[in-house]
DNA sequence: TATTGTTATACTCTATAACTATA
DNA sequence: TATAGTTATAGAGTATAACAATA
């Protein structure tokens, strides 16, 4: 990989620790810049959550794990899902199922634990939610390619995956 | 790109229907793996923050957007860098400058405003918390390599330029 | 003794709106 | 009248720790 004349000048100036020190910088500016994104959909989805269906991102991101998993799921289960500690999954769960959007099953096979699942109502609430969450979603992602977006997928599995492992 | 003979099977099934729905569904799965990738990245980095400097990422990002102007920030350009709305900058800096980390000196040309600098002790300070962050961001993006950072880089750059467009 | 889930609490972060001082 | 910044408030989100019930 040659480096293009126009840049030659530059090189001049490019010692070992000055590429050494832009190459330690990716990463950090690869954070940034995912921190970025996320907060600026985030603050969308956030509001227009709030305007449209006055609910939250946790609370839709619980419904959501939910809505994938009809056999139910545990309290602890959300808790790991959602990666929040289980005091909180208790207030959400609380809340939803006040609202008769989720209840709360007994576990034949553990008397402690509850299998939780959406309801009639709250399959029919999440998927009015879902189907205009993702035109919103669409949306802001449609600056880049099919083929971008595939491989932006990819890079971003392969970074969880090594993340996962480092700080599991 | 013709497909391989292996998922020939596979393409038996998926009618036109089903190619468009998992199309539509593929800036949905970006946004919700964008989400996880920066909640586990900012949980470590949040949780190390509090542990090592006893200081929080907000505070270290504002300090960070200092040390990266060196003629100084007034608050409203603070307010707009971190994507958070002027009480809240308020707060942090109110905070800052009475651990004499940053301060607030006086705007010639307009007296209703200041400029925010690091202090002498802030640029030690945030010297040292960000060699340690930079290492924690640089072993949680090492699965990546260095191309595949820079591609991801550039289409995260792609991606925040249209969502702002579209998300002002 | 360990695990499931709840309760209580405290703190950070954030948005909103009313306010002042200056432009 | 508009802008820079502050203050006050309320709510969301989170972690922590102590607790009860069951495994």
């Amino acid at each position: 990989m040659a480096a293009p004349a126009v840049v030659r000048t530059d090189r001049v100036r490019t010692d070992r620790e000055t590429i050494a020190r832009s190459d330690d910088h990716r990463a950090l500016r690869i954070w940034l810049r995912l921190l970025t994104c996320t907060q600026m959909i985030e603050r969308v989805v956030r509001s227009r959550l709030r305007e449209r269906f006055s609910t939250t991102l946790p609370r839709f991101d619980l419904m959501a794990q939910l809505e994938r998993h009809p056999e139910g799921l545990k309290m602890n289960e959300l808790s790991r899902l959602l990666m929040v500690t289980g005091g909180n999954v208790t207030t959400i769960v609380d809340q939803l199922e006040k609202e008769g959007l989720v209840e709360r099953l007994d576990e034949p096979a553990d008397r402690r634990a509850f299998r939780i699942h959406l309801t009639r109502t709250g399959e029919r609430t999440f998927a009015d939610m879902a189907r205009e969450h993702e035109e919103w979603v669409v949306g802001l992602l449609s600056g880049l390619s099919r083929r971008e977006q595939d491989e932006l997928l990819r890079l971003l599995a392969k970074a969880k995956e090594h993340a996962v492992e480092v700080a599991p």
